[in-house]
RNA sequence: GGAGAGGUGGCCGAGUGGUUGAAGGCGCCAGUCUUGAAAACUGGAGUACCCUUACGGGUACCGUGAGUUCGAAUCUCACCCUCUCCGCCA
């Protein structure tokens, strides 16, 4: 990966490039121009012929060695992370990520705890066995009550988004292109994370992928934001390289479900925007009655696109810790350069040329931010929701706000 | 899977290898007119990069990429996408 200086010198021999280039062009222009008219007229082209195939030549060259150069340029700019907010504190591990407040209590149990896998083989909705022998490692089977608990979060938590925040719902492919992968930054350095399919495309990892990219290639107006969207989707990860972590249970699956809320916002509005998207976020579990906490990502446990990401963590007694169940990230304008999404600052926005006479000129467009959070992962919400109302008969208890829809208020035997 | 048609500016739509960034229309913005509005008229209006303090100038872009040519929206090839018909299918 190119350092700074070999960028710097990389970007200087384009404008070098281009210079000569353009020079050029413009000189081919004009001698095309000559050569017309003197056809026209019937006179010998000749000689500017001759020159000019010499110079046709020369661009020819020139354009080669700025595709490489713009190649070379492109790959480094792609496989650089984006930089950190100043408010993100440094860090060397997951220990140094700052918890930010903590919502609800641990539930005290008065008889041993047991894990989301116990619980639910044993109420007969969780099966690793089975699911292993139609798909391998890493998959799950929901029977029965588990099946529609996991249907019945995906609707309590789209339904709340839409009706309370104010989302827009959206319903995306759940296959998506090299190109938009590239543009939310899981191209091209991690490959390896994705399942990629027979004709070249790939499993959605989250719907941030295809929300993201909704608007790739776009000038919105500025009018239309703060654009906030949110879908269910399945998600898929290959998990390579995670041998031997998270093995038991649903926590680390290849396919899991999650309702992703993804905006897009002026640079002005998108820390504001965080902490919204967060708070949303952070809705669901409290309206759930979840205990968990939020903690600011340290610059070493932040995410390659992101420049400021709070993650909130769900408190499982199974094992005895927090574990992530949401992870909202701030990307400013990371996928926006990316992905080219802008936007037409209305009005005062800086133009690109003077107003001319009696008419004002549009502003140039600007790179919008994008942020996006888990709103949130569903299999993790439902192992929660096992595990800290779990009784002691074994039995658990439903949510209060899950109840009508789910038509039951406890999950038995 | 088979057969065919097509991809041009915000939209519709013309386009002969040579002032075509691209006719025309619609929409949009500003102005004139009007008490106001409409109509009419006049003007403006894409994106990116490079040079310039600025004024301004240059280059590229007609699905994408390559080729032919002094010169490509226009010719050749490959790919992508859209549409129609047939077959198959939830």
């Amino acid at each position: 990966m190119p350092t700074d200086k070999q960028f710097e010198r990389l970007e200087q021999r384009r404008k070098t490039l281009q210079k000569e280039f353009d020079q050029l062009r413009a000189r081919q222009n004009e001698a095309s121009r000559e050569i017309a008219r003197l056809k026209k007229e019937g006179k010998s082209a000749d000689k500017l012929l001759g020159e000019m195939q010499k110079v046709a030549e020369r661009i020819k060259t020139l354009k080669a060695e700025q595709q490489e150069v713009e190649a070379e340029l492109n790959t480094s700019q792609l496989f650089r992370p984006n930089t950190p907010h100043a408010s993100v504190p440094k860090g060397k591990s997951s220990e140094d990520n700052r918890v930010e407040r903590v919502w609800g209590e641990k539930p005290k149990f008065v008889f041993q705890a047991k894990d989301h896998v116990a619980l639910g083989e044993a109420l007969g909705i969780l099966n690793f066995e089975r699911a292993a022998k139609i798909a391998g490692a890493r998959f799950a089977v929901l029977t029965g009550a588990g099946a529609s608990l996991e249907r019945a979060l995906i609707n309590f938590m789209l339904d709340l988004h839409t009706k309370e925040h104010g989302y827009t719902e959206v319903l995306p492919p759940f296959m998506v292109n090299a190109d938009a992968l590239t543009g939310t930054g899981q191209l091209p350095k991690f490959e390896g994370d994705l399942f990629k399919t027979t004709d070249g495309r790939y499993l959605v990892p989250t719907a941030e992928v295809p929300l993201t990219n909704l608007y790739r290639r776009e000038i919105l107006k500025e009018e239309d934001l703060p654009i906030s969207l949110t879908a269910y989707t399945p998600c898929f990860r290959s998990e390579a390289g995670s041998y031997g972590k998270d093995v038991k249970g649903l926590i680390r699956q290849h396919q899991f479900n999650k309702v992703e809320l993804v905006k897009f916002t002026t640079p002005e509005k998108s820390y504001e925007a965080l902490e919204k998207l967060t708070a949303d976020a952070e809705k669901v579990l409290q309206k759930l009655g979840l205990h968990y906490r939020v903690v600011t990502l340290c610059t070493a446990d932040i995410g390659f696109a992101a420049a400021k990401t709070y993650d909130l963590e769900v408190w499982l007694p199974g094992q005895n810790a927090y574990r992530e169940i949401s992870s909202c990230s701030n990307c400013e304008d990371f996928q926006a350069r990316r992905a080219g999404i802008r936007f037409r600052p209305k009005g005062g926005g800086p133009s690109t040329r003077p107003a001319g006479r009696g008419s004002l000129r549009a502003s140039k467009p600007q790179f919008v931010h994008t942020l996006n959070g888990s709103g949130l992962a569903v299999g993790r919400t439902l192992i929660a929701i096992l595990e800290q109302f779990q009784q002691k008969d074994g039995s658990v208890s439903v949510p209060k706000a899950l109840q009508s829809s789910l038509g039951i208020s406890k999950i038995t035997l």
